[in-house]
DNA sequence: GACTCCAACACAT
DNA sequence: TGTTGGAGTC
């Protein structure tokens, strides 16, 4: 969902900017909208069963765009629902179900077109899409990750860490989270995007809306409250209204009591409480952090903070676990080993991949992950040395793209570490406009007519090549990724036809870390903490061939190179907010309001703490003074009949259900499974019903997963130790985590195949690990709501 | 009139 | 996921 309203109303700082203005950077990429587009291509095949990867054809060719531009994608993908969402899936699946069957019936008369309309929808994104997607950048050494639960978060950490400059979606959602540079409706055709800054906000004025002077604390409390996808708004309350409260009242407390006051709509109960658990899955979301290679919150839990948050913002994984997860090499929903539901498939590689020793295991390495998973030195702990990292870090055949990506990052994280300047200072509410707004270059057409030239005439011949690929390898006995020596061949005399040449060069990376206002409007800015950016060196193509798409042709076996050349800015000299806060130059300070005034437990908590908590935390720390006169006591009594509804009995049978779906997805699963396993075949054939999945299911649905001798039982687990919060100033609840107990021995490996389904990682040895793994997230996921 | 809510639609070629 | 237009509400 999103915000709704909260883009147009942010109209007035949105810029449309071509891509070229973002060379050198690293944007981080939302898979989900590309591969929700690319879906649209190849809809009937979809939606029929039909092997495609034409959207994956789509996405990489805005990959390519990027990287055209010389801007370095970083491609985020969705991971397993939050328990936070409600599961609207069981009615979702029913349609999509029927629009499948209309389908079916339309074209069996030869209505394709028609028949068309309805594939689309009931094709959806599954983990298994986006990992023919992963195939592709593994292929072409594009760093992605896939998050624990959702790709905003993920999004968010990324930037926060400063592994990217900015971010490419569609969602509002992101600015939520506290992101500073988001850019939206990215067009392949144009090359342009909407950028939002958010070091503008404070110059937002749209139609009433104003941001001037508001913390993050209160963008997102503005979020929340006009209804987002953690909490479905009071009723009567959208944008508008919740910007001009927050604006009177400061903070939720007083709006609610506000709004309790006035009479005239009611408070879900414990709406406060329900309030605070959304507030905590956008400033606390779990997420993968490439760096440190386990789960980590987005921002670390202060106070106010127990277990049944930190289960809400997504229960915490074993760092092992973790690590597969986020480089693709499990199903994120189900913590399955993934499955390639399209073997034949094999994205062209455009270059040999370097590989060091502990990577040549290439073509028969199935265990290699399991190995290095449960082996001696498997998981651990990844210090500040990078080192550790380097040679430790394979993950089967994955192998060099994989390895790469990670030493990337960690390349980054050294520069992170040591170039980690003093932190500056900044403002924690949103600048007013000051002097005369800058002049913004728009549109700077890139200097070029080249730029243009390249964009227009896509060829695809890329298709024939790996449909020849295709045809000549032997995909039986291993996985994908474990690339034959054939093809390494085959590569080399792509690149010698298409040979281009790539600087080796260092590009200085930009200042991205916005300090002030006039930051966003001059990126580059000598005396900077980092170098000024001498304008990228634009790539040369040598050939007469300006298809853009041939570039990735380009990076030279040493990919390492460009890898740092696109360290971002922000890597270098800054280190991460807190809370995403933003950082303007100070605004007045918002004044705060005593709170006095009618006893309004039921919306509110019964166990709220202060009556002034309400700013929380640290993060905004506000000087006293006159404010909107809070409600008088006398109208407290009136208070406790404003609530009308009572969603809690709703709530718990919206639970009950729930669990009842999810644990029957379960069941179906295993039981099917068991089936399957007596038949010898389990995978139903992949009928588009079958490989209809959305993005936020909760339920499980049969006839996804290979067949696993396993079974689901019940299991004690460790608590872990909680990573340190600096600030905090209790200690926190030890919290739970999945943990594999028994000592597991890995079994001499044996690929799988079955129906044309490859399992990527074999872990068959580990099945009761992986099975207990999910009974705890099964649990994790569907717990009894607040 | 301002605002919220909802249903329908676009998204690719 | 966003956008749009129209209905409904205050
Ligand atoms: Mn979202």
């Amino acid at each position: 969902m999103g915000i709704s309203g909260l883009l147009p109303a942010l109209k007035s700082i949105s810029a449309q900017k071509h891509l070229s203005e973002f060379a050198g950077q690293t944007l981080a990429v939302d898979a989900y909208v590309w591969l929700h587009r690319g879906v649209f291509t190849c809809a009937t095949e979809l939606a029929t069963g039909k092997d495609t990867h034409k959207y994956v054809d789509y996405a990489m060719h805005r990959v390519r765009l990027l990287r055209h531009h010389n801007i370095e994608p970083y491609v985020v993908f969705d991971g397993g629902p939050l328990p936070a969402k409600k599961g609207t899936e069981v009615d979702r699946q029913a349609k999509r179900s029927e629009h499948l069957a209309l389908g079916k019936a339309l074209a069996a008369q030869g209505k394709t077109s028609q028949a068309r309309e309805h594939y689309v929808k009931c094709v959806d994104v599954t983990p298994q899409m986006a990992f023919q997607f992963i195939k592709a950048l593994r292929a072409e050494n594009v760093p992605y990750v896939v998050a624990p639960y959702e790709a905003d978060a993920q999004l968010a950490h990324l930037e926060r860490v400063g592994l990217v400059d900015g971010i490419i979606t569609e969602d509002s959602d992101l600015l939520v989270f506290g992101c500073r540079k988001v850019l939206f409706k990215m067009d392949a055709v144009s090359s342009t995007a909407v950028c939002i800054d958010r070091a503008d906000f404070g110059s937002v004025n749209t139609d009433g809306i104003t941001l001037a002077g508001w913390s993050d604390t209160q963008f997102r409390a503005m979020a929340i409250l006009s209804g987002c996808d953690y909490l479905p708004s009071i009723n009567g309350i959208g944008l508008k209204t919740a910007c001009t409260l927050l604006r009177k009242w400061k903070t939720v407390e007083q709006v609610l009591r506000a709004i309790a006051l006035e009479g005239k709509k009611s408070i879900p109960r414990k709406y406060l409480q329900s309030f605070r658990l959304a507030e905590k899955c956008f400033k606390h979301q779990r997420v993968y952090c490439p760096l440190q290679q386990k789960l980590v919150h987005l921002g670390q839990p202060d106070a106010d903070w127990d277990e049944e948050s930190d289960e809400y913002v997504g229960p915490d994984l074993d760092p092992a676990l973790a690590k597969m997860l986020g480089e693709g090499d499990l199903d994120p929903v189900t913590l399955l080993p993934m499955t390639d539901i399209n073997p034949r498939y094999v994205p062209r590689v455009l270059k040999p991949l370097p590989m060091n020793g502990a990577n040549r295991n290439k073509g028969k390495g199935k265990a290699s992950t399991i190995l290095n998973f449960f082996g001696p030195a498997a998981p651990r702990k990844i210090t500040a040395s990078p080192k550790s990292a380097k040679t430790n870090m394979i993950v089967g055949k994955a192998s060099g793209k994989r390895s790469l990506a990670a030493e990337m990052d960690h390349d980054m994280a050294v520069k992170r570490k040591n170039g980690a300047g003093p932190v500056l200072t900044q403002s924690r509410f949103f600048g007013v406009p000051r002097a005369a707004p800058e002049p913004e270059v728009q549109i700077a057409g890139p200097s070029s007519s080249k730029g243009l030239k390249e964009n227009v005439p896509l060829e695809e011949e890329d298709l024939d090549v790996e449909t020849d690929l295709e045809a000549d390898l032997d995909w039986d006995s291993c996985s994908l990724v474990a690339l034959p020596d054939r093809e390494a061949k085959i590569v080399e005399l792509e690149e010698m036809d298409n040979g281009v040449e790539q600087e080796e060069g260092y590009i200085s990376p930009t200042p991205s870390r916005t300090r002030d206002a006039e930051d966003l409007s001059s990126p580059l800015r000598p005396g900077d903490v980092t170098p000024p950016p001498k304008k990228r060196i634009k790539r040369e193509c040598p050939n007469s061939d300006p298809d853009f798409e041939a570039d990735a042709v380009s990076s030279p076996p040493e990919a390492m190179g460009p890898y740092r050349a696109r360290l971002p800015a922000s890597v270098i000299g800054h280190s991460p907010s807190r809370d995403g806060a933003i950082l303007v130059d100070a605004s007045p300070d918002p004044p705060r309001t005593v709170l006095v005034g009618p006893d309004l437990r039921d919306t509110f908590d019964d166990t709220r703490t202060s009556d002034i908590d309400c700013f929380d935390d640290e993060e905004d720390e506000q000087t006293p003074t006159s404010t909107p006169t809070p409600p008088t006591p006398d109208e407290e009594d009136a208070s406790g009949d404003l609530v009308l509804v009572d969603p809690e009995e709703l709530e718990q049978r919206a639970n009950a259900s729930r669990a009842e779906a999810v644990a029957a997805g379960w069941r179906n699963t295993w039981a099917l499974n068991g089936k399957a396993t007596v038949k010898g075949k389990g995978r139903e054939t992949p009928t588009a019903a079958s490989n209809l999945r959305r993005r936020e299911t909760n339920v499980t649905p049969a006839g996804r997963h290979l067949p696993i001798n396993a079974h689901l039982r019940p299991h004690p687990y460790l608590p872990t130790s909680v990573p340190s919060s600096k600030n905090a100033s209790k200690p926190l609840r030890s919290r739970q985590s999945l943990t594999f107990l028994d000592p597991v021995r890995p079994k001499a490996p044996r690929g799988r195949v079955s129906d044309g389904v490859t399992s990527v990682v074999d872990v068959d040895e580990d099945e009761d690990a992986v099975a207990r793994a999910q009974a705890r997230l099964a649990r994790f996921r569907c717990p009894g709501m607040p």
